[in-house]
DNA sequence: GCCATCAAGGTCTCGGACAC
DNA sequence: GTGTCCGAGACCTTGATGGC
């Protein structure tokens, strides 16, 4: 569809049908108009909605009758300049300009597909996406030159910084090999993985249904969409998308999961996996798309800096991404508010902070002049580093004193002492699961003091509670940190699966088959409790469910470059991005198949049965970035499309990162498809050192 | 009348999209 | 890259309804 339409090739029918208002016709015969041909004619709109009128019969017409057309256009056209006298020349001219006009093909508006359809990467854009990071050593070279870190012109900074970075540092070889990936990105083949997997995050739904809407409103076609892709974590993913429902008074096709077996399997080929098992992820359990399930996975934030014992710790700041950097921030404030004001879902009042500041936060836990003018995810890449490099060094300056808040605002907006004893770690003070998921036969919730109870399983109470775990409150709110404490959890005195160092999640051994498919539930508020929610196994499934998530769960199996099996790293999970059906495992074939070829499946101790297995939200920023450059280096997961890295300054400085970690700063490598080297290098003629391709880990 | 339950609305946070 | 806008969901309050 982004090709051009012909109006000689079929597309007349557009033509018609754009006449037929005649705003679009005359639209594109002003265009003519503006734009000029040189001898094209400049018809006003009376002359052009004769010609269009006029068209089809022109068109329609044998050689023999087209001049008799053409005289009758002529004629027509003639009516409308009654007051003008053409000599013979003129009208031979003017006959000659409406031939050609009749002529020339029109090219109706093509459906407006907005969403990067067409999108083409540019030697610049291919730059600045393998070079991030060395664009933003760059650029904050140039701002250390100009002292003028705090510019107002960022973009034309950036900007700058760029092309100061390709022209100065980039050789022709590069440039050239950058130039040649941007064609191969824009080919069929596309970007990387990686960059896939991050659109398809980011713009599946979107172009899915658009695609839909559009298909209807230009060509009057139902539309329902499989969609089967592979997510940055290497696992794979899949839906259907009907959004026939919602389309112009449509019904939905209910046929759906009729067709979800072949199209399971046909994942299972088409990537080289196993098999998919997936539950109904959008909770709602109709198929029908909701726009709310193409939001992407939140990381718990607090888990960001919650250390497994309990205390809030920054880790490594180096090579976080601007979104960790802002979520690390805003974990580790809302992890200290909530010690604070003892209150286990509160948030940091990030609107009032600013007016609020010199009362809640002493100045010795700030930076030198540093304010709050904004929340944490509006907050700039140089205000957050500041803020966690100051924290992080009065981590190890300061050990008892790096932060807290001195106040805490209540609902009246005044601000409240912090409670005593929040420097100490919450302990678990009783099961959460009799709180929230209370079994059918348990006694009833007892009545909370104000006349309001929380149950689970109610529905009402507000919008959006159904799919929320209620604290109860009766229970003091201390009760409900362990809520949004993932660590607290561990020591919880229930079964389930417990979590090793890296905050993965191990089931005691219940289950050694790694393969085993993900039946994970999707998480009602992974923002607070549900990315190590020890109570999916074991527990009725109605107590497992939450309703209508909005959210998307990454059920993310940690990618290991050391496995060498490729098998190894073929999960599935039903985690989608996109709302729909997600595809729902309706027998058991698979974990069967799954389970009896476990002798190649379980190589990843700690990983548990991949029903259990960790979220991103459970992962401190380290591993994060371990993760994040596993993810890139992972060639095992990518198929023929192995990233690999080669490094690009034989002198790069030695992480920074330090404390054992072996591992290159992932900002000093250039991560590029194997292939994509290969051929980078084929065209600058660079033949590959075998130590440099050993090396790219 | 009291209490439990349900429903609806308001405010805020969070994050995506987009312009620059 | 930053800044701004805006929508969705989380969380909370309030009111209505019905059972006892």
């Amino acid at each position: 569809m982004d090709s051009p339409y012909d109006a000689d090739d079929g597309y007349d029918d557009w033509v018609l049908t754009d006449v037929e208002d005649g705003s679009n016709i005359v639209r594109q015969g002003t265009e003519q108009s503006v734009t000029g041909d040189g001898d094209q004619e400049n018809f006003d709109i009376n002359k052009l909605e004769v010609l269009v009128r006029r068209r089809k019969d022109w068109k329609e017409s044998r050689k023999t009758k087209k001049p008799m057309i053409l005289q009758s256009i002529l004629g027509e056209l003639h009516e409308l300049d009654k007051n003008t006298e053409l000599s013979h020349a003129e009208m031979q001219l003017k006959a000659g300009l409406v031939t050609a006009w009749l002529k020339k093909p029109l090219h109706a508006r093509k459906p407006q597909i907005t969403l990067r359809s067409g999108y083409r990467y540019s030697m610049r854009s291919v730059v600045r996406e393998l070079y991030h990071d060395l664009v933003q050593r760059k650029l904050a070279s140039m701002r250390e030159d100009t002292g003028n870190e705090e510019s107002t012109k960022q973009i034309g900074v950036y900007q700058q910084a760029l092309t100061a970075f390709m022209q100065e540092d980039l050789s022709e070889e590069q440039l050239a090999a950058a130039e040649a990936i941007a064609d191969k990105w824009n080919g069929m083949e596309g970007p990387t993985p990686e960059i896939k997997a991050r659109n398809a995050a980011r713009y599946g739904y979107k172009y899915c249904r658009n695609f839909a809407e559009e298909m209807w409103r230009y060509c009057g076609m139902r539309v329902v969409c499989f969609a089967g892709w592979k997510n940055v974590e290497g696992t794979v993913e899949a839906c259907t998308m009907d959004f026939n429902q919602d389309i112009a008074d449509g019904t939905s096709f209910n046929e759906v999961q009729n067709l979800e077996g072949p199209w399971r399997d046909y994942l299972g080929e088409a990537f080289e996996e196993s098999g998919i098992s997936d539950e109904d992820e959008d909770g709602q359990g109709d198929g029908r798309p909701g726009k709310k399930a193409a939001r992407t996975v939140k990381v718990n934030a607090v888990s960001l800096v919650t250390n497994e014992d309990g205390t809030v710790l920054i880790g490594e700041i180096a090579g976080l991404s601007h979104d960790l950097l802002q979520k690390t921030v805003r974990g580790f404030m809302t992890a200290h508010y909530r010690r604070a004001c003892r209150k286990a879902t509160s948030t940091v009042p990030f609107k009032q902070l600013g007016t609020h500041q010199k009362a809640m936060i002493a100045t010795r836990h700030l930076p030198p002049n540093f304010s709050f003018t904004v929340d944490p995810s509006h907050m700039s890449v140089t205000a957050a580093t500041e803020l966690l490099s100051f924290w992080h060094q009065r981590q190890d300056e300061n050990t008892d004193d790096v932060f807290r808040f001195e106040k805490w605002l209540d609902r009246g907006g005044k601000l409240q002492p912090p409670a005593v004893d929040s420097s100490i770690p919450i302990q678990i003070v009783r099961d959460r699961r009799s709180r929230s998921r209370t079994p059918a036969t348990a006694p009833a919730q007892s009545k909370a003091p104000a006349g309001r109870t929380q149950r689970s399983d109610r529905r009402g109470n507000g919008k959006g509670s159904t799919n929320t775990v209620q604290p109860n409150v009766q229970g003091s709110d201390m009760d409900d940190f362990e809520q949004a404490s993932p660590v607290v959890l561990e020591g919880a005195d229930m079964p389930g699966p417990s979590h090793d160092r890296h905050g993965r999640v191990s089931n005691g051994g219940k289950s050694s088959h790694l393969k085993r498919l993900h039946r994970r539930k999707i998480a009602a508020d992974v923002e607070t409790d549900h990315d190590d929610d020890p109570l999916d196994d074991g527990w009725p499934q109605a107590n497992q469910r939450h309703k209508a998530t909005p959210f998307p769960q990454k059920t993310t199996a940690p990618i290991r470059p050391d496995d060498a099996h490729r098998k190894d790293t073929c999960r599935v999970c039903n985690k989608t991005p996109f709302p729909g059906r997600a595809m729902k495992e309706t027998n058991t074939s698979y974990v069967e198949e799954e389970a009896s070829n476990s002798d190649e499946v379980d190589r990843s101790e700690g990983l548990g049965a991949a029903d259990e297995l960790p979220t991103l939200a459970k992962w401190r920023p380290a591993e994060l970035i371990e993760f994040t450059a596993k993810i890139k280096d992972g060639s095992e997961h990518q198929g023929d499309d192995h990233l690999r890295s080669l490094p690009i300054a034989q002198d790069a400085p030695p992480n920074p990162v330090g404390c054992g970690n072996k591992r290159p700063e992932p900002n000093l490598i250039l991560q590029l498809p194997v292939r994509a080297i290969e051929f980078l290098y084929e065209m600058a003629r660079v033949r590959i050192p075998n130590q440099d391709r050993g090396n790219w880990r």
